[in-house]
This record gives C-alpha cells, sequence and structure tokens, in this order.
RNA sequence: GCGGCUAUGGUGUAACGGUUAACACUACAGAUUGUGGUUCUGUCAAUUCGGGUUCGAUUCCCGGUAGCCGCCCCA
C-alpha cells in the first residue's frame, strides 16, 4: 500500500467488527445462554431490526425518539427506527396474534439493537441483547420464575453468588410511597423516580438538594405506615424471601433502583456486579402490564428481562469465566502438489459426510512445509498431507501440530482418532 | 448536546523545529521442491485531515475528524 488509502477500514463510530476469533466467543456465550434458556422451555423469536418510528412514540417521550434513535424516512415517505430495544417488538408481535397463541408465553430473542448516543465506556451504538419475557401471567410465581431465570444465566457460566448481586424494587411500591408523600401529579412522580435513578452519583446533600423540601417517598418506604406502601413492601419482601428459600443467596431489596422505562408496572430488578472495576447493572428487568393492551383489547400481563453483550463479556472476563468455543478447523489437509487437490477434496468430503467435522484443503501452490507453517499460524491442531502415496496405500500420516507427534494410520480412522485425543485432553 | 485527554507502519513503542522518522512484533520472499515451530537474510509498510506560525513543521498554534474518559441521557 503506498500513498494514503482512500477509503477507511476502521467501522462506522460506535459499532464494531467482530473477526472470527472474538465472534467465536461472543457466539459461545450466546450459546450458553441459548442452551439455559432452551433448558426452561423459553422459546426463541427474531423480527427486524426496522420497526416503524410511532412503535416508540407512542410511549411518549418524543424528545428520546428524536434524538436518540437512528431514525428516517424511506423511499415511500414512512418513518423508520432502528429498534433500540426488543419489548416493544415484542408487544407488538404477542397483541398481533393474541387470539392464537397459548399463553403464558415464555419467549427469548438475541439480537442487535441501535441508539443514536455517544459512545463511551459500556454504551456504543450497536450492541447485542438477550431479551426473556414470561407473557400472560399477573405478579405471582411468574415474578418468582423470572428472577430465579436471570439467576441462573449468570450461574451458568460458573458465576458465584459473590460475583454479582441481583438488587430488586417495585413500581408499585415507589408509586404508593410517593402517593404517600404527596407526590399526585404524574410529571412530579417522573422527576422524582429520574432523580432517585441519579441518587448513587450523588452526595446525600446534592440528592436532598434536589428533592426540595417535600417528605421523601423513601422515608415512607422505610417507615411503611401508609397501608397502601405497607401492602406492597410487604409483596415485595416476601418474594425475595421466596427467592432466599429457593437457594438465591445474593438477592436484596434496594428501594432506590428505579430502572429507566417507563412502562414498568410492578416489580423491578437489576443483577449487578460485585467486582469494582465493573460497577455498572448488567441485566435490568421488570413486570410491565400495561404494554400490550397499548395495541387494543385487554391488558396482558407481562415480565422480563434483558442483557447486554458487553456488559456480560465484561463480567466473564474479570471473574475469567469465558467459555471456551473454537470455531478454529480441526484438521488441514496438504497437498504435495495442485494435482492433489481433487483427491483431497473427496477425502475431505468423506471426513466431513457424518459428523460435524472441520477441514479443509490447501488450494495453494505453497510448499508442504509452508503449508505446515500455515497451518500453525491458523492454530490448526492437525495435519495431513494426501497426495498420490495416500490415495494409493488408503493410510495417512497424522501430525499433531501442538506435540510434533506423527502417527500412521489408515485414511478410515483419522476422525475417530482424532475425537479420542480431543476427550482425552 | 457539553467538557477533559489522546492521535507516528497492520500491531506495540521511540525520536526530533533541519538530509534516508528508529526499534520490536506481524506480513511477504529466500536459505528449506513430500512434512512446521528455532535460526539467519532480505522486502513491504507510518507522522489522522485542513489551515496557521516559520527559511524549514511530524514536532508549536487553531480547527475538523476519530478514539478513550466524564457529564447529559439511558425511553
Amino acid at each position: 500500500m503506498s500513498g494514503k488509502p482512500s477509503l477507511s477500514t476502521d467501522s462506522y463510530k460506535g459499532v464494531r467488527d467482530f473477526y472470527p476469533s472474538e465472534w467465536a466467543r461472543l457466539s459461545a456465550a450466546f450459546s450458553q445462554v441459548r442452551d439455559v434458556l432452551s433448558s426452561w422451555g423459553y422459546e426463541e423469536y427474531q423480527a427486524s431490526p426496522l420497526e416503524r418510528s410511532e412503535l416508540y412514540e407512542s410511549k411518549g417521550n418524543e424528545e428520546i425518539i428524536r434524538d436518540q434513535t437512528y431514525s428516517f424516512e424511506d423511499r415511500g415517505g414512512r418513518r423508520v427506527t432502528l429498534r433500540p430495544e426488543m419489548t416493544p417488538t415484542l408487544a407488538r408481535m404477542v397483541a398481533g396474534k393474541r387470539r392464537e397463541l397459548a399463553f403464558p408465553l415464555r419467549w427469548f430473542s438475541i439480537g442487535n439493537r441501535f441508539r443514536y448516543e455517544r459512545p463511551q465506556k459500556g454504551r456504543l451504538r450497536e450492541f447485542f441483547q438477550t431479551d426473556v419475557d414470561l407473557v400472560g401471567l399477573p405478579e405471582g410465581e411468574a415474578d418468582l420464575e423470572i428472577v430465579q431465570l436471570a439467576y441462573s444465566v449468570f450461574r451458568s457460566f460458573g458465576a458465584t453468588d459473590k460475583d454479582f448481586i441481583i438488587r430488586v424494587n417495585s413500581r408499585a411500591l415507589l408509586s404508593a410511597a410517593c402517593r404517600a408523600t404527596g407526590y399526585t401529579d404524574e410529571e412530579g412522580v417522573r422527576e422524582y423516580w429520574q432523580l432517585l435513578d441519579r441518587k448513587a452519583k450523588m452526595s446525600p446533600e446534592e440528592f436532598a438538594l434536589a428533592r426540595g423540601s417535600r417528605r421523601d417517598p423513601l422515608t415512607a418506604v422505610e417507615e411503611a405506615t401508609d397501608p397502601e406502601v405497607k401492602v406492597e413492601k410487604d409483596k415485595l419482601l416476601k418474594i425475595i424471601e421466596t427467592l432466599k428459600l429457593r437457594g438465591i443467596s445474593n438477592i436484596v431489596f434496594e428501594p432506590e433502583i428505579v430502572r429507566g422505562f417507563d412502562y414498568y408496572t410492578g416489580i423491578v430488578f437489576e443483577i449487578q456486579d460485585t467486582s469494582p472495576e465493573n460497577p455498572r447493572a448488567l441485566l435490568g428487568g421488570g413486570r410491565y402490564d400495561g404494554l400490550v393492551s397499548m395495541f387494543g383489547g385487554d391488558p396482558l400481563p407481562a415480565i422480563g428481562f434483558a442483557f447486554g453483550d458487553v456488559g456480560l463479556m465484561d463480567f466473564l472476563t474479570t471473574h475469567k469465566l469465558l467459555p471456551e468455543n473454537e470455531n478454529t478447523p480441526h484438521l488441514f489437509i496438504g497437498t504435495p502438489t495442485p494435482a492433489d487437490i481433487p483427491a483431497a477434496q473427496a477425502y475431505a468430503a468423506t471426513l466431513r459426510e457424518k459428523t460435524q467435522f472441520r477441514t479443509f484443503v490447501n488450494l495453494t501452490e505453497k510448499s508442504l512445509g509452508d503449508q505446515i507453517k500455515d497451518a500453525v499460524k491458523r492454530k490448526i491442531p492437525y495435519f495431513l498431507a494426501y497426495g498420490s502415496e495416500e490415495a494409493a496405500t488408503k493410510a495417512v500420516r497424522l501430525k499433531e501440530l501442538l506435540t510434533g507427534t506423527e502417527t500412521g494410520i489408515s485414511q478410515d480412522i483419522v476422525m475417530q482418532h482424532i475425537y479420542t485425543k480431543e476427550q482425552e485432553s
């Protein structure tokens, strides 16, 4: 390359390229998540990232839509938004077929989300998120299952209860506390919640100053003298108690957590990393009983949670829990001369035929020595040369590149040999 | 949207107001034409972009862009 490149190889601002080794790690984590969710009977669904803009606007707060999503007009004059979150899509899909679906639904989806924001730590313009929802059941056992499921996902990676903490609160409790302290107007309540959301970043004095002279709803939660507050608080404490009895030791009542979404109506919760380097919420969720009815019809209760890939990978890295995944081919089949390629390809085909065996044939004109170098560089564990000699004798010399040992065996048992070796290690 | 810091080959670093911008790794080629890793030799490859100061700028100044960090926001 000489001179200046006319075209940048950088990815677009705030999005990532995943080269095979990186994608292998991420997709291994996704597989793990899929396995756990499937084992609980949750079914995967998928939808396009393109949505009509109204889907997000109908929840209010137009500023967010305008400033913080990728929105544009298509050639037919339709306003389009790249989905910033999955829940409205889920609600739309559920509402669209509510007469034919078998409730309760246990659904999940793993896919990309887009937010037009300034990229910074843990926040990108495109990220992958797993959304898990249980639709059609009112508060009760469904709430317990969803929290248990979130816990199980993290535990399945090998995390212990010390690695993370589940913080639980209730929107119903917060609402009752606000009413009890005289926050009657919706706007005032929302302002207070936003303030509460930031409380962790503020000093107590700053918080008191920002709150003004009114009585703090958190005090009402603490005292629980108001009957309505007491009912909600007892209900929440009971849930936490039950979850502890079911083996979740790292769950706490945290009256300050709010979660950002407006549509939450009941329990809200988040999972936080306990390591000091990674103080962000890794997973968030809650009950949203009103969302589906925005599409008409009776309210349909639902509860769910979501977690992003960035936080998850940070968590797994800091706690050394990254699952191993090998996308790497098992075997490099070298060819002494280009004329050997057809025979080698035919042999490779027989190796692939019955299993997921990952192998390919050298198509370059490099010498066998260079082909081996190539295989080493690609971190491929096995190498064999396939040429006229092997085609005639039906025997190959299988080379284990890590140790340098070479085994002369019948070409029919190569796969078996490699699998046996892998099981031993 | 606001603020701070940063920007040198593909990667990680170095240096300087003045001739060929250094080193390591990587890549590529060869020593080595049916069996690698070591070693040796060689080659390719960079001062983010625009403007200013200056005899001269990669270096100093301003702006753009990008990255990181913080704020706002997090629906």
